[in-house]
DNA sequence: GACAAAAACGAACGTTCGTACTATATTGTC
DNA sequence: GACAATATAGTACGAACGTTCGTTTTTGTC
């Protein structure tokens, strides 16, 4: 790999780590050089705009998101199994970012911000949201879950539990947090079986 | 009422709009000043630091939350109905904010970032589930819900349906949302009935 | 209407922001 | 090892940031 590859690499990871804690709209460029030992101009030098930085590293999580939670679950037996690994996996990405999801507080921040970083991430919502439909479809085609099953009513419902769980578990550092999202996910299931 | 606190409510209110859209870490009091036309000093005065700012903002909110979505409620008879009801004052509070509901955004742009905001967020946010707790408690007193519900586990289902409507609803734009809330509400409440 | 208190203003502080240049180092290729 | 291409650094910019200060205007009270 060429020297700018492995710099840029280095540059998004660090943004991914800051973007967790802070959010994407307060990632500088000045404070990112500083904590991965670059110069401003250097590193500006790798996006063209902090606008493009931004996406590049909505992207590389995505990428990351794919890799870490998506493709593991693929490769597990459809059905509630792999919709239960696939939230283990999710909350594990979670875990291993400093500051939680990135999606989760991204979110937030660009429900209202027009622009590049809004319109990538509403394309990986959406087709995180036709993911989870398709595992539902898998889920129905294994037999585990109902036919007349709503994928739609199933991803709206799956992922508002992880963004319940996301809540309890990085703000409000809830102990029972863990607990309450088995029990909402065995009732959900049970409710499409 | 005195002239200073008059003015330090057209602040709270446009700092309260700003921050919907914005987040409470980019309200700036520059553009806010510039925003209610007067002085960014005049604007300063009134909260002797940017911190002051943001935690006033949060409780004028908090006000106002109270006011149109908890009080009301309490005024219906206990039980589903309330919840019911609960559940639309929640929604015509985030529609009527700009940037949708302002604890939802605060919730992940402070998970992270230590200092008053946080502190008082949190303890908002452990009230508003303490709230949540005792109107299932009502619920199981009127007879609605079962006398051996988990109210703590009601909490953890509603908010994190709320907070799944408030993603469908403000960056995704979903047409299908209210329907997607609908079936989730009715689902939850037939498993605790 | 006088007079003190409260409120708002305007200017400036040092810092950081994103971005634009030019110059110097480092890299990969022949 | 030469030489071009790439990558990083350095410097500067105008604007905005939160904050401080002294001054002026507005307010409420007697």
């Amino acid at each position: 790999m060429k020297k700018g590859q492995e710099t840029k690499i280095v540059i998004l990871e660090a943004g991914l780590d800051m973007a967790s804690q802070l959010g994407l709209e307060c990632v500088s460029i000045g404070s990112l050089a500083k904590i991965i030992k670059m110069s401003k101009s250097g590193l500006f030098a790798h996006f063209q705009s902090k606008e493009n930085l931004q996406v590049e590293i909505l992207n590389y999580a995505g990428r990351l998101f794919s890799e870490s939670v998506i493709v593991p679950s693929l490769k597990i037996k459809a059905g509630i199994t792999r919709i239960k690994a696939l939230v283990d996996n999710w909350i594990n990405w979670s875990s291993a970012l400093t500051g939680g999801c990135i999606f989760v507080s991204a979110s937030t921040e660009y429900s209202d911000r027009p622009g590049k970083v809004r319109e990538c991430l509403l394309q990986q919502q959406n087709d995180w949201i036709d993911c989870l439909d398709r595992i539902a479809q898998a889920a129905i085609s294994s037999g585990d879950f109902r036919v007349d099953v709503d994928c739609q009513q199933f991803a709206f419902d799956l992922y508002s539990l992880m963004l319940g769980f996301h809540l309890y578990f990085k703000l409000l550092d809830n102990s029972e947090t863990k607990k309450r999202k088995e029990i909402a996910l065995d009732r959900l299931l049970n409710n499409y079986r």
